[in-house]
DNA sequence: CCAGTCGGAGAACGATCGTTCTCCAGTGTC
DNA sequence: GACACTGGAGAACGATCGTTCTCCGACTGG
């Protein structure tokens, strides 16, 4: 088998494993038998679990990223676009299986102890904060509304994780346009 | 020694660890070395581990809330009220040795494995939420602002734990200011 | 002073997990 | 057909961890 495929197929049994249950709940066996791989050739892909872990989050986080401005991209006008964040998030709350925001779980695991890992949070959760500030600058809004954006959307995250509901994602995006409105 | 200080020397110990490193991070041996107790104490005062856990996020919840009501309670007029639960925020996230919200943490570790974890995180979460409800009713705001608060609020906690800066409460409560300015 | 009990220190046990190793079937080459 | 090689299946190894057990010193009541 193609190694590359072979990489696809871990990555792809890793983050359905790591996501749904944590990452220190899963053993590599577990991986094993969902990848179909040999342990050997995981070892071979992967030096180490952490090597995994952190493929994991990257590849994540660009799909991640990637889902979201394609959402963001089908609409045209501008403050409409940073609504549109909202909606997508609403959308992915709902999705089955959702549980939470995986750099949130990730960092709350191992965050203390693996700084590969609380970098690649970081990374991430920068990057999509530079996202917004650029959507809040396309729109012509002051740059002062990117960190309560930022705010309320990773506050819809960890509480539409916890609680199991995509309610959150409404109320932030009513309280995006009542801040978007008064900075009109 | 009596057995109430023993329990408070165990979850002394068991608050510092688990949230300075992570529940999983830390062994029960290391518990006992930080408390000074003796493992057999300490497994007749939590016959498993898994109470230590649940009885140090319920310490830290009634202390925690406690803390955030105290400081509230110093301000007379409602609406100061509601923005005083973002000042003291900022001086949590400045505290040495914070890490985050430890019930968010502790969900992403074990919420999807520990039910008795994730029921505490879900009724801390209420209570803080239900708090801040009571809050926006005192100061006759409109009762559709609580979740926007509240979104701020854990974006916040997030936030600072991630980046380890107290910034992000200042950016919450300004986002704040200007929700109970467009209510008034 | 002594039998009995309690608690402390830490060794021991059993399970789990990350990682490596062994064995072997299948394959391509001469 | 013999041989070297690759990769798979899973046993094995070493470490860690939650939990229990053993041993022993210290204290109590007579």
């Amino acid at each position: 088998m193609d190694s590359a495929v072979a990489r696809e197929r871990a990555l792809d049994a890793a983050e359905d494993l790591f996501y749904g249950r944590g990452v220190q709940a899963v053993g590599m066996d577990a991986v094993r038998t969902a990848s179909g791989l040999s342990l050997k050739r995981l070892y071979q892909l992967f030096p180490a679990k952490e090597h995994l872990v952190e493929a994991y989050l990257d590849r994540r986080d660009e799909r991640w990223r990637g889902r979201l401005a394609a959402h963001v991209a089908g609409h045209a006008d501008p403050r409409r676009r940073l609504l549109a964040v909202f909606d997508w998030l609403e959308g992915w709350f709902a999705e089955p299986g959702f549980r939470g925001c995986a750099w949130i779980n990730a960092y709350g695991e191992l965050g203390a102890t693996a700084p590969g890992v609380a970098e690649r949070v970081r990374a991430h959760k920068e990057a999509f904060r530079d996202y917004l500030a650029g959507l809040v600058a396309d729109a012509g809004l002051p740059a002062a509304l990117t960190g309560p954006l930022f705010l309320l959307a990773e506050g819809a995250m960890v509480t539409a994780g916890v609680t199991r509901s995509s309610a959150p994602a409404a109320e932030a995006r009513e309280a995006a346009r009542l801040l978007l409105g008064s900075a009109a």
